[in-house]
DNA sequence: CTCATCTCAGCAAGACTGAGATGT
DNA sequence: CACATCTCAGTCTTGCTGAGATGA
């Protein structure tokens, strides 16, 4: 049945570049399918955060919290929305912008969130004591913002 | 100018399946910058290294060594073919078969190509020391092969 | 006039699916 | 007949771009 399944080249198996892609793979399938089990996505999870932790903000500045693209914003807070987390109200000092705020509901959906997201977390590094995870997550963030400054041409 | 690029939630920035993303698309982009400035993509150098590791294959096996879809492929077999660094010839024992080798020409470049791409993990790892890379790459190799059997449906 | 904001329509790349032609 | 292979066409998703409408 696996006849030909055979392992990979050691060349790619060993390549950290590819290693990386492989377990940002198998994180995207655990969140996303936890959050879809919760009837959210992740840039509900980041939206509900953004707005949390800053407050009530413009869909501009909301897009420019998230790193998500201004498109995209439009589709989420309609989605946040429809689900009575989020409101979206005119902005009376300057009438371009919606003024989007989180719902009592949307910070209890947040917390859930949370929640759902440990678990994903815990289930991810599994295989790593405790130990090992902390200086796996202090590699992650020094990697992350060692690279920080060259991401994104912006424009 | 940067007057909103504030901070992301930090909810965001410490969640580990997060910062695996990041880096994943610093990885990326640097590696695709790299082998397109040597008229490569990624899909060459997997081809080029199942084949220099394991010998001439059909079509069928390289997609199965190297997890690339049958329809990928057939697209970059011919792009390779048309740099001349593979050979596409018909199986006489089995002629649904196309037996693609390596040429001379091929495997010079593979080794241009595992010379940029460990010039590319250098870049990659950079702000971290030779045993910090050790314990990362380690950490990274366990938990790929612990979430290798959940990775794909297969179908 | 210029700039920012919100919105929609659509593009481009990557991963994948369906189905036909060929051959075992 | 069932099955494997190669190929092409097309779909779906994600991230992004362009441009129009509104208003500061």
């Amino acid at each position: 049945m696996e006849s030909t399944e055979g392992q990979a080249p050691s060349r790619l198996r060993t390549l950290p570049s590819r290693l990386i892609n492989v377990i940002a793979l198998s994180a995207n399938r655990l969140v996303d399918r936890a959050l879809a089990a919760a009837d959210s996505r992740r840039y509900h999870y980041a939206l509900l955060a953004a707005l949390e932790e800053f407050g009530a903000a413009s869909q501009a500045d909301l897009g420019r919290r998230t790193g998500i693209d201004r498109s995209d914003i439009v589709a989420t807070v309609n989605e946040l929305a429809e689900r009575m987390l989020v409101e979206r109200s005119p902005d009376p000092s300057d009438r371009r912008r919606n003024i989007v705020s989180i719902t009592p509901a949307g910070s209890q959906r947040l917390r859930t969130l949370d929640r759902i997201l440990a678990e994903v977390q815990d289930e991810l590094l599994a295989p790593l004591s405790a130990e090992e995870r902390r200086q796996f997550v202090d590699h992650l963030t020094r990697l992350a913002e060692y690279h920080a400054g060259t991401a994104r041409p912006r424009h």
